[in-house]
DNA sequence: CGCATGTCAGGCGAACTGATATAC
DNA sequence: CGTATATCAGTTGGCCTGACATGC
């Protein structure tokens, strides 16, 4: 017999802001100490991407950091008045506006890069290299899935378009 | 050759960010109709299991529903005012308070539970309960490593006690 | 007394919605 | 014209630290 209200299924969720967690709480320290919020740490780590050196469009760079527009706004100025990365405006295009890295930023994702790598290694070395490459596949598919509508909904969308 | 301050490993935190929000994105709309938060929604879990029904430790609940204290603080003063908890300081031990679900906050969580659980069958559907069982098990250990602190600082800890 | 427990106070960065300039 | 882009304004809920009252 089933109890009343009852889940029966174990928390995903909660099960991956622990696992989320349980990593930045190694992590988070060193950014703390370089005076980096979360955020702005997934910001940096974007743009200093060589391939960005020449300037990444706010729209882009709000997507590969997984931030929302507003918030980003506010996490950039954050950032422009601590010297890490500069905005202007687009000369191509003057409703976009281009963020670039500063040599103070190159300089501050470099060193946390260090900590960061050191960390993953020592991942590496507990948890081993074929559980973790098999974790990113399992994650890599899961968000896949939730990307993927229901078929009626893939139908109806096709329909519209 | 390696390129200058290049991140050589996958971002596991944002993977599992991603991940997250990718499950929330169906689960949160279900949870706003009905006025809860996220953190409301995992007190409301916790207190909503059978066992708690005469009341729960805010320490335990802390615990349990993964929140700070003061965190949770704020939290039940909000579900107190939306009448799905109560609370009152213990008889046995005055400095503890006690939680328990209302009526309410029952038929809140039985309804949400409803909605929850068809959505773990639509998941363990389309990814398949073999590769979501390989997931909860990767991320116990993920969390569990990370609970386990380095040798040298067992040592260290259990010099000191 | 020291210690544990919960709450309060206050500041903060970010999520989020809706409106707004701007320019394609 | 309508659409797209970024920002602004403002609210909110929660994180977090430090202090505090209380009672073991």
């Amino acid at each position: 017999m089933q109890s009343r209200r009852t889940l029966n299924h174990r928390n995903l969720p909660l099960l991956l802001l622990k696992a989320r967690e349980a990593l930045m709480e190694t992590r988070r320290p060193a950014l703390r100490e370089h005076g980096l919020s979360d955020q702005q740490w997934r910001v940096l780590r974007v743009l200093s991407d060589p391939a960005h050196d020449d300037g990444l469009e706010t729209g882009r760079l709000a997507r590969e950091a997984y931030l929302l527009g507003p918030s980003l706004t506010g996490v950039l100025s954050r950032m422009e008045r601590d010297g890490l990365v500069q905005r202007q405006r687009s000369e191509l295009d003057a409703r976009r506006s281009v963020v670039r890295i500063t040599e103070t930023g190159i300089k501050r994702a470099t060193l946390l890069s260090v900590v960061v790598e050191s960390q993953y290694g020592e991942l590496e070395g507990r948890l081993g290299r074929p559980k973790l490459n098999q974790l990113y596949a399992l994650l890599d598919e899961l968000i896949a899935l939730q990307q993927t509508p229901l078929e009626e909904e893939v139908a109806m969308t096709e329909e519209a378009a």
